[in-house]
DNA sequence: CCATAATGACATTATACATGTCAAAATGAC
DNA sequence: GTCATTTTGACATGTATAATGTCATTATGG
């Protein structure tokens, strides 16, 4: 059938997308981190710590699903800025909790709100019920990918 | 209004979907690749030469949109690998056009269609509408993005 | 109490590019 | 045809984002 290949196609096209997509809007966070001391993975970290509270480096290497070494690198940078802090983790007592410090809480806070702005402004012409679709094509196809990925030859 | 911050956060959610999109992809592309000499860098050049026809460096270069000694380095990479070969250019007597051999379009062919089997497989209990509303959705994000990127403080 | 797991710290390696430089040669303007 | 400019390949170096390996220390759970 014509429509089953068409309907290839454009996922095709989608999958593709998703290169320029991430690149756009990776130039577009570094943009909006011009004049601030912070540098894109340690926004990442601070993004956590505002939406999640108190972490162990772990636990963030889970959320942001990459290897703990590396993120204990990202938040040693954090640290030594002072954006985060350490403090006692009742759970695990050799690893502290990170947490915001009001420096970094109001820095992070002043950085997603600007980059919220400017979500609504690029929304301004674009259907809602289109871009939840499209968030959940997104979600939809990301997952088949990935769990073809582990059972091919 | 509710309706704007929601929109935005779903956008917020679309565009940070980009990456595991994007990083899910890739593994599929490379697990698709086992088996063969390919890497996934030789298989973008090889895919570019089927689908535009013999190109010179500079031009796949330009369709990549990355640099050309990146591409140079790809390139030499699928010459010693004899999957391309060079053939004269006319228009310009230094820079030869990368050429499929025989094998390396009948590899090729097979990965591109092995591949388009696959989107197949995804897209089959997708809706065909939905997946071209996303793939529209995810073109104007990244246009306005790319947009927005440049004329930032 | 003790085996096992978790953690931070540090080192090495890989990947995917960007950037810089250079010489040779091709092109284009005149 | 001459000459300035551009293009190209080749090579070298730099950088960001990770993965991976290893180790000593210390928790934790049975």
């Amino acid at each position: 059938m014509y429509n089953v290949i068409m309907e290839a196609e454009h996922l095709h096209s989608l999958v593709w997308m998703s290169r320029p997509l991430m690149q756009a809007a990776e130039a577009c966070v570094e943009a909006g981190l011009q004049g601030t001391e912070l540098t894109v993975r340690m926004r990442a970290v601070l993004e956590i710590l505002q939406r999640h509270g108190a972490q162990t480096v772990p636990e963030i290497a889970a959320r942001l699903e990459i290897k703990r070494q590396y993120v204990q690198l990202m938040v040693n940078e954090t640290l030594a800025s002072g954006f985060v802090e350490q403090r006692p983790n009742p759970r695990h007592s050799r690893s502290p909790l990170m947490s915001l410090t009001d420096r970094g809480r109001e820095l992070i806070e002043g950085i997603v709100t600007k980059e919220l702005a400017m979500m609504q402004t690029i929304g301004a012409d674009l259907n809602d019920e289109d871009i939840a679709t499209a968030l959940n094509v997104m979600r939809a196809v990301t997952g088949k990918l990935k769990s073809l990925a582990g059972n091919q030859t």
